[in-house]
RNA sequence: GCAGGGGUUGUCGAGCCUGGCCAAAGACGCAGGACUUAAGAUCCUGUCCCAUAGGGGUUCGGGGGUUCAAAUCCCCCCCCCUGCACCA
């Protein structure tokens, strides 16, 4: 007889929705007994799939949880939309890209003529939206549904204006310009999923160090720009030439910076590589080209170090790349490998040997002498600039070390002294500050390809906007919040404070996709990470707009003002918005009664944009006491060891879940699976034993309607029924306790520990129904967050009238835990299993056992034991022995010690009632009789100490 | 490179924070038995090695240390995963 789960779900889906029991509106905000908790709301280009099934679940359960704890519990869900995505899919619909089509009709599951039809954002979000509430009402989930919203909703655009613009009231939205991975060809920015090749490059920051020159124009000798190209600016006390790669070809021109749009600044005649002009170009500056030249005209000419004013020649060197940096490189032949090999090359080359005194030292490092470049040459047996293999190996050594270990030397000034990590920070701003320095971007790795199939650039936005969360004061606060914040797990914290750290200016505006324009500057569309940084408060408002169809402009920031801030006269802005002046208190009472945030849900992935987003905008925005108090962060989800995808698959949309395993076994399942913090892998095996065990608890529960807990007679309970009651009692706790610190996995052990545990009972004898139904009521209770359509239908079994969803969660009731229940029947199995292991080591079949408990004065020392746990053995041995009736055991009570001490110290329990008790157990066991401290067959007796004993089988 | 997490018995996966009851939970797999006409389901038992009375031996990435005692604490090394941003 198997459970129909799907069919039982839809009958109380449509109960729940009939008596709106998940609807729920601020209470007295003297009394906030709420309970607010979110999940970071799904982005709606697919189908929701076994990823958000689980961050989804998880809240879901214990929103449940905590509503049975009687709290008032604010939880619903709204829909992200903002962004390129949803545009791109639409674009590649109406293309009928078939890769597209194949993907969302065999993963997404939607039938192709609907599927055609999505060629709109607009039709994409209405679609996906109701896909995504259908999948959510299948799963059971207890949301609010009248606060659910998309963020290209009309009115919440006008929320987020209302943020920005106290964001830029308050100093940190700033303009500027921002390096992007840029098509010359597609005249975009690329992002990630654009990309042919080259995923990994990241952007990296050269310095450009202004050496002077002179340079022949016109006749004349006219002062130039020389800039080397370094990421290690601080070597630059330690430059004895420069590099010029003699093939290559450089130009001269005039280099104009563009300070702001349409401002330029003159910044003198510079000399680099062609490719390098052209990354200028990119980079903000203007150049206009005075003559082409090659790179050997150089060759002799020297040029000045900025920071010391020495005199320095410029050479040739093959390694050169002119395609790197600027075509110029400062040669540090001191501490860099390849301008050593490089220098002493040229210098044999003119017919003289490269000697020590040649070089600069700048940097002392441990394990090294003076010149550390020289020695790991020399140690390596590099011979010529060719051996390109060793050398990158020898420079990236010396670099990793100097840079952990190194300190700059007596050549470096003002900087001498100090470690070379902090001293590259350092020397770079201030080379930057005195204008002797300047920024090129450049990737990481040479080939960066668009999808289009051309050459990626960095380039540079101009009037871009940002937020500036690199601002040292934000930081400061928001620090402050993870400071006062939980985190589940704890491990979060630190590394939130890092995320901290890190935070630089985000550029918080793009040129296209959906979402809402900046408020202030109607050409930019808000980024769609930035728009969602605070929506949980508008949660809390949704309702009111949306039952009362506010519309759009009758959301003037006066009134957020209000609503958040409690500032302005009610009474003006009720009649400037035209909303009555009942829903703006109505607003300004929700928020307040269920603000701040108690919990945020997210899988792991948004830790370092969107969560840490989340604090900053809050710190900002929100005095103190609104700022989000925890933060919990689950695992990723792996189908049968594949990670998802949403275009390659698995996919595993949920509500394919609730249909095929019904919503109770997905949710059970998708909670208990994995531990939070640890990947989870969806194994439909384990799957299906979930639904095997839910529905053995339901026959278990229907085997029990007859009978009433308030029958039991709790006079008369037998041990093991005292047992079973203990354990239960336990249980609570457990759960209790686990549900409140999420921890799901742990209600899920516990459940299975029922299963065994009613085995164990009825094989101890256990019957007592009037218990087990208690039992059953119980669990029905504890098992209601997670597994919520079928405990409603054993709860209508059981002949109540209310709802499950609603009920009060079990109270553990201390008067029935005793450990010692619990101690003694562990005893009694493991009685069993040392007969047991005897019966199969002698192989004997007995026809009698015989069991021996302890001499009296060996618990006796267990008892002692007790009294002092935290002593050692040798301190146990002397307590025991001050005891003249038990030294007078000598040498045997110091084997006791030991032995207890081994198996661990325990209470004293009265073993032989407990094995009189379990003496029929036994006997079924075996097969045969059992005596209990009879005569003493074969001397046994004497082996028996506490929690063992003596054996003797006949 | 920087940061965070992790390496446990056939597999997955607890335990490690708060050292001793840890040969190490649980699940799966495998093997044996009971039940059954049979299969499935269910229940019991075993599953590092050795052992004809409940015993012994070797294990928890590698190496070293602290301790009467370490999977658990400290140090070093190796390996794996994730993030490093404008992208949802």
């Amino acid at each position: 007889m198997t459970v129909d789960f799907v069919k039982i779900s839809e009958k109380w889906q449509k109960r729940w929705e009939k008596d709106k029991i998940f609807q729920v509106d601020g209470g007295d905000p003297e009394d906030k007994n709420k309970f607010f908790i979110t999940a970071a709301f799904p982005y709606l280009n697919g189908v929701l799939h076994a990823g958000h099934l689980r961050t989804f679940t998880i809240p879901e359960v214990v929103a449940r949880y905590q509503r049975m704890k009687g709290k008032r519990v604010l939880w619903t869900m709204g829909y992200h939309v903002s962004g390129t995505p949803i545009l791109g899919l639409a674009e590649l619909i109406r293309k009928r890209d078939k890769r597209t089509l194949k993907a969302y009709s065999e993963l997404h599951k939607i039938p192709m003529e609907v599927l055609l039809k999505l060629d709109t954002p607009e039709a994409i979000v209405e679609y996906f939206s109701e896909r995504a509430t259908r999948a959510f009402k299948k799963m059971g989930f207890s949301f609010d549904w009248r606060r659910n919203f998309t963020t290209d909703d009309e009115t919440f655009k006008k929320f987020v204006e209302w943020q920005f613009l106290r964001l830029k009231e308050k100093g940190y939205i700033r303009r500027g310009s921002h390096p992007v991975r840029y098509c010359p060809s597609c005249d975009n920015p690329v992002e990630d999923h654009d990309l042919l090749e080259g995923e990994d490059a990241t952007l990296v920051e050269y310095i450009l160090i202004k050496f002077k020159g002179k340079i022949e124009l016109d006749g004349r000798e006219e002062e130039c720009i020389v800039p080397m190209a370094t990421l290690r600016p601080e070597t630059v006390f330690g430059v004895v030439n420069a590099w010029v790669n003699p093939e290559g070809k450089y130009v001269v021109a005039k280099v104009y910076m563009e300070v702001e749009e349409g401002k330029l600044e003159y910044r003198g005649i510079w000399i680099v590589s062609e490719e390098a002009a052209e990354k200028l170009r990119n980079q903000g500056r203007v150049l206009e080209v005075i003559k082409e030249i090659k790179g050997e005209e150089l060759v002799g000419k020297t040029v000045i170090n900025p920071v010391n004013n020495r005199e320095v020649p410029i050479y040739p060197a093959k390694f050169v790349d002119t395609s790197i940096g600027t075509g110029f490189v400062m040669s540090v032949p001191a501490h860099a490998p390849y301008d050593y090999v490089a220098l002493r090359d040229y210098y044999r080359s003119m017919g003289r040997e490269l000697k020590e005194e040649d070089l600069i030292p700048l940097i002392k490092l441990e394990n090294y002498g003076k010149y550390p470049a020289k020695e790991i040459v020399e140690r390596m047996g590099i011979k010529s600039q060719e051996e390109r293999e060793k050398l990158e190996e020898a420079t990236s050594k010396i670099y990793r070390e100097e840079y952990h270990k190194g300190v700059l030397n007596e050549n470096c000034g003002e900087y001498s002294g100090m470690p070379v990590k902090e001293a590259k920070e350092i020397i770079t701003r201030d080379l930057l500050e005195r204008g002797i320095g300047e920024i090129l971007y450049e990737f990481s790795e040479p080939n960066v390809i668009c999808r289009c199939g051309t050459r990626c650039i960095v380039k540079l936005v101009k009037g871009q906007w940002f937020i500036t969360y690199s601002d040292k004061e934000w930081k400061k606060l928001a620090h402050r919040c993870v400071d006062m914040m939980e985190f589940i797990p704890e491990s979060l914290r630190k590394e939130f404070h890092n995320k901290i750290d890190w935070m630089k200016d985000k550029a918080c505006a793009r040129r296209r996709g959906l979402g809402t324009r900046l408020p202030f500057d109607r050409e930019w569309v808000i980024e769609s990470l930035s728009d969602s940084t605070i929506y949980m408060a508008y949660y809390t408002i949704a309702k009111t707009i949306n039952m009362h169809n506010i519309r759009e402009e009758q959301l003037l920031p006066q009134l957020f003002d209000y609503i958040f801030y409690g500032e302005g006269d009610i009474e003006e802005i009720s009649k400037i918005t035209e909303i009555p002046r009942e829903l703006i208190e109505e607003m300004r009472r929700e928020f307040l009664y269920f603000y701040p945030l108690d919990w945020r849900c997210s899988a792991k992935d948004l830790i370092s944009n969107h969560l840490t987003f989340m604090i900053f905008n809050h710190v900002a925005l929100f005095p103190e006491e609104f700022w989000p108090r925890g933060i919990v962060v689950n695992g990723y989800v792996t189908i049968e060891g594949r990670k998802l995808s949403k275009s390659k698959g698995p996919l595993l949309p949920m509500e394919e879940v609730a249909e095929m395993y019904g919503p109770d076994v997905g949710r059970f399942y998708i909670t208990t699976c994995a531990e939070l913090p640890h990947d989870a892998d969806i194994k439909f095996r384990e799957m299906k034993r979930v639904r095997d065990n839910l529905e053995r608890f339901y026959h278990f529960a229907q085997g029990l309607t007859d009978v009433s807990p308030e029958d039991i007679n709790y006079e008369d309970l037998s041990v093991i029924d005292r047992w079973l009651l203990h354990r239960l009692h336990k249980a609570i706790k457990l759960a209790d306790e686990s549900y409140s610190t999420f921890q799901l996995r742990r209600v899920g052990i516990l459940f299975y520990q029922l299963i065994n545990d009613l085995k164990w009972y009825r094989r101890r004898g256990g019957d007592n129904r009037e218990l087990l139904r208690l039992v059953a009521e119980t669990w029905v209770k504890i098992l209601a967050p997670m597994t919520p359509h079928l405990c409603e239908e054993i709860w209508e079994l059981f002949g109540k009238k209310s709802y499950i969803s609603l009920e009060t969660f079990p109270v553990a009731e201390e008067k029935y835990i005793d450990d010692t229940l619990e101690l003694g029947e562990e005893f009694l199995a493991s009685t069993i299993e040392d007969i047991r292991r005897i019966v199969e080591i002698a192989k004997i079949k007995p026809k009698k056992i015989y069991l021996y408990t302890a001499d009296p004065w060996k618990y006796q020392v267990l008892k002692i034991m007790n009294e002092n746990r935290d002593r050692s053995i040798k301190e146990l041995i002397s307590i025991v022995m001050k005891d003249p009736e038990l030294r007078r055991y000598g040498k045997e009570v110091v084997k006791l010690i030991r032995e207890l001490m081994e198996m661990g110290v325990k209470p004293v329990i009265d073993e032989e009632k407990i094995l009189r008790d379990g003496k029929s157990l036994i006997e079924r066991e075996f097969g045969c009789e059992v005596i209990i401290n009879g005569e003493d067959k074969g001397n046994k007796k004497r082996q028996a100490i506490p929690y063992r004993v003596a054996i003797y089988l006949e």
